[in-house]
DNA sequence: AAACAGCGATTACAAGTGTAATTTTAAACA
DNA sequence: TGTTTAAAATTACACTTGTAATCGCTGTTT
């Protein structure tokens, strides 16, 4: 929880997986990741060892194995982590980097509709 | 232009001195910056040397100094910049984001406004 | 001409990151 | 109990980033 340290990209992929999946061992979340990735295991071990000691995983010896989890909240961080991008790069004006993908055509007209919705919820509530 | 190198952060607020006006000495570039910042002149001349091996800025000599500029444009670099984060982190989901400033109360009834307005904006075109 | 000043280039150096090998410890098996 | 194996820790190493000092060249000032 600590906003000490900050998660590097690589880290963040593990992390996801814990976010997944709540609870794993480095066996299982090992198995997973060398699927989805390049990484070699080492590597996924070191990944896995720095966010522990940022504070961003944590274990419990169970069963003679460790079992990690995250202790950095899905929601939480990638709010975080979003609204920290807009104000680096946006001043803060959320309209500002709509309007880009806007622009740009990044986003659909699905997307836009579902947009719509989702403020208009935001508006009653 | 090229994707080769990424922008850091500090780079970053170089570059934007350079987006708000175009062509600047280093001479200018480091007393703005030794105004908006706390870093030393030899730091800052270094950001901008590192932002030329990048290809982010031009300079050309004129006149026995070197101008400097931008050589890649603010809209297209928040844009994709904004876009990288919201797959790195929302898997590309827009309205996951969004959904985040909203529950965090992140964002004004104003802002919801403007927003509104400007997707149905996006939506007649 | 000698000294200095400003600009630009080179060098510095610790921390963080991507990527991994190696070593140690503990457990399991033979 | 000695040996193989899995798990965890330690070490490695190049590149980037933040932050800066220093060096060298060239034009300006006594």
């Amino acid at each position: 929880m600590d906003k000490k340290h900050t998660i590097s990209d690589s880290e963040l992929e593990v992390l996801k997986e814990l976010w997944e999946v709540p609870s794993l061992t480095a066996r299982q979340l090992t198995d997973r990741l060398l699927r989805r990735t390049d990484w070699s295991e080492p590597t996924i071990k070191t990944l896995l060892l720095r966010l522990l000691q940022k504070d961003a995983v944590k274990r419990t010896r169970m069963d003679k194995v460790f079992v990690y989890s995250a202790a950095i909240g899905k929601e939480e961080y990638r709010c975080m982590a979003g609204r920290s991008l807009l104000n680096r790069l946006f001043n803060g004006m959320t309209g500002d980097f709509l309007t880009c993908l806007v622009r740009n055509e990044e986003i659909s007209q699905e997307e836009i509709q579902e947009l719509k919705q989702l403020l208009d919820k935001a508006t009653e509530k």
